[in-house]
DNA sequence: AACGTGGCATGCCACGTTGCAACATGAGGA
DNA sequence: TCCTCATGTTGCAACGTGGCATGCCACGTT
């Protein structure tokens, strides 16, 4: 049990109101005095106690970071960078998957836990804009990735259009002209598969060529490796998956069936894991700025919680295109 | 603002007390006032402060999950299960990332935010067994990995001396008689390293066979890769690696610079993460029973904060080989 | 000598909850 | 009739902190 303000003012001989001024170091305290408390917070090793501070302000010291589920390396790089980062807002971070669920996502969106929280860092899957905009509770929220709430709530994407149409430019460019998409989700109300897609149609049309897409359930290896399954008895010679995991999965069935990549098939992701870089052959995609988006979710957090009545924002996050062997050829 | 006890107690006709003894749903109380009470909770959309319960009760239902760096596969996938699983606790997880700085780990251990939470889990990288007994914090802690702490303190492990021996004459009896280590990292005080190198001597003194050691100053896939790169010039026919980052890194390398996998050279690795099991070639692994490490980890955690006195366990979890193309060239 | 000023220090209170002990009520037994 | 007991219900206190208003003192000014 550790010592408390008043422990720490009766041993110092002052109030426990000088003491709290000694901590928090903004009221004036005399110099001897101040050295004095010091001594003994020292000694009896007293460390605020947050529970009190938290009733007593209002604020806790810690942001949700709510996602689907933390052991995406997606969301795993952005968790990291989140935590890393959130220090330099006294945050710390706390977890709460969602495995997509839209129920599950209300839910943490309401209540429950989000008392406790001084703001909230999500990224929904399964919820519906008017979800998400009839929420009641009134921790600041972040959405992460495209959510169309009606300009009514601030979020965090890239121009994922652009994104998915430059990368389908990449793949035309070096010579294809059957090019599968993989990862429409249409069980999903999440916009940022759709727009994916729209970028991908996009790029075609100006090309004038066809499009072939595979809907998964998720988003995970499995999923991209059922769908190149799928797709290895047609003779597509490029598979865009609009996330990395999809196309690690899809990779994997490729080459595991005999495909050469890039030679017979080129095979392109989305979000710069890690694993693409080291993948064999080393994967092509749209590289998100990580980094960026972490810091803009904090920064519209910390934004939002000082000034609770300001217009919503929607923050653009640049990306650049990752060209490697897999679509390419050069290792 | 939510609403609070003393609200719905003068909404509902009765005192502060009996509506918390209805949201607690313990004591007693007459069924139509609890009925009563409950319509007005609802009809407030009253939720309980988790500031004030935990400052009263002293408990905040938070358990900190302290370790390297959260976007490592291997921790990211055990901090999905500890996130979904505590929840059977009424435990949330929050996520703190040391880099695997002592020092780092030192202030997690022994204050700043321990304050605000149960109990704590974590993989420590720096710390000597010293710095974790002479740590002055009373919340509960839980070591992920072996540590050897002089049985003072709850930790979860596998037996990495087996597992390593296993693995490694896993390679053997598929005829490599070359075979290199690549993980040890003597800076840090961390044990697991030393243990799986253990078993590796073990295996290949029982064989008769010579050992070669590649040290690593991380795990992360560039350390593997920058290892390989070394080994390629000698003729090493298998390589294993401590962790299945360091293990998709050499790969990598092996396979970028044409080296046939398994054919020329076996990869193995160790943690079995989703990476590995779409490598190409699909990587052969020491798969620790990830689910029985976080249940373990978090009954042992509770049980800790049930009785603070009890003599602290080492909990050994289960692990087996998972013999994948990588080493076998069945694909 | 009286007054004003500014630097320090303090006491009181409230944040929302729950443990504790006490109290009200009515039923049942001596 | 009085006492006991079980069932419901209540008021008080306390967890540790920070905002607010005020008190105290020394020093400089009028």
């Amino acid at each position: 049990m550790s010592a408390n303000l008043r422990q720490v003012a009766e041993r110092a001989g002052v109030s426990v109101r000088t003491v709290s001024n000694v901590v928090s170091g903004f009221a004036l305290v005399a110099p001897e005095t101040r050295e004095r408390v010091q001594r003994v917070i020292d000694e009896l090793g007293y460390k605020p106690n947050a529970a009190a501070r938290h009733l007593r302000g209002g604020r806790s010291g810690l942001v949700a970071l709510v996602l689907p589920e933390i052991a995406s390396p997606y969301f795993g790089e952005l968790a990291g960078l989140l935590a890393d980062r959130a220090g330099a807002y006294a945050w710390t971070l706390l977890v709460q998957q969602t495995g997509g669920d839209a129920a599950r996502e209300r839910e943490l969106l309401d209540g429950v836990r989000s008392q406790t929280v001084d703001g909230l860092i999500m990224s929904p899957w399964g919820l519906s804009p008017s979800d998400l905009t009839r929420r009641t509770d009134s921790a600041p929220l972040v959405l992460l990735g495209e959510q169309d709430a009606g300009g009514l709530l601030d979020h965090v994407a890239i121009d994922n259009v652009a994104a998915a149409a430059d990368l389908t430019r990449h793949l035309i460019e070096t010579g294809r002209r059957r090019i599968a998409a993989i990862g429409l989700q249409p069980h999903l109300v999440n916009g940022t598969a759709a727009r994916r897609a729209e970028g991908y149609h996009r790029a075609l049309a100006e090309a004038g060529l066809p499009a072939r897409e595979i809907p998964v359930r998720r988003l995970h290896r499995a999923d991209g490796a059922a769908a190149m399954t799928e797709l290895l008895e047609s003779d597509v010679d490029a598979v865009f998956c609009f996330s990395d995991q999809l196309a690690l999965g899809a990779l994997h069935v490729a080459v595991a069936s005999g495909r050469q990549v890039p030679a017979d098939l080129a095979v392109a992701g989305f979000d710069d894991i890690e694993d693409g870089r080291f993948a064999n052959p080393a994967l092509t995609t749209v590289a998100p700025d990580k980094p960026a988006i972490a810091d803009a979710a904090l920064t519209c957090l910390a934004d939002r919680l000082a000034n609770p009545g300001a217009p919503s924002r929607r923050l653009v996050v640049p990306h650049r295109l990752e060209i490697r062997a897999s679509t390419t050829g050069r290792s």
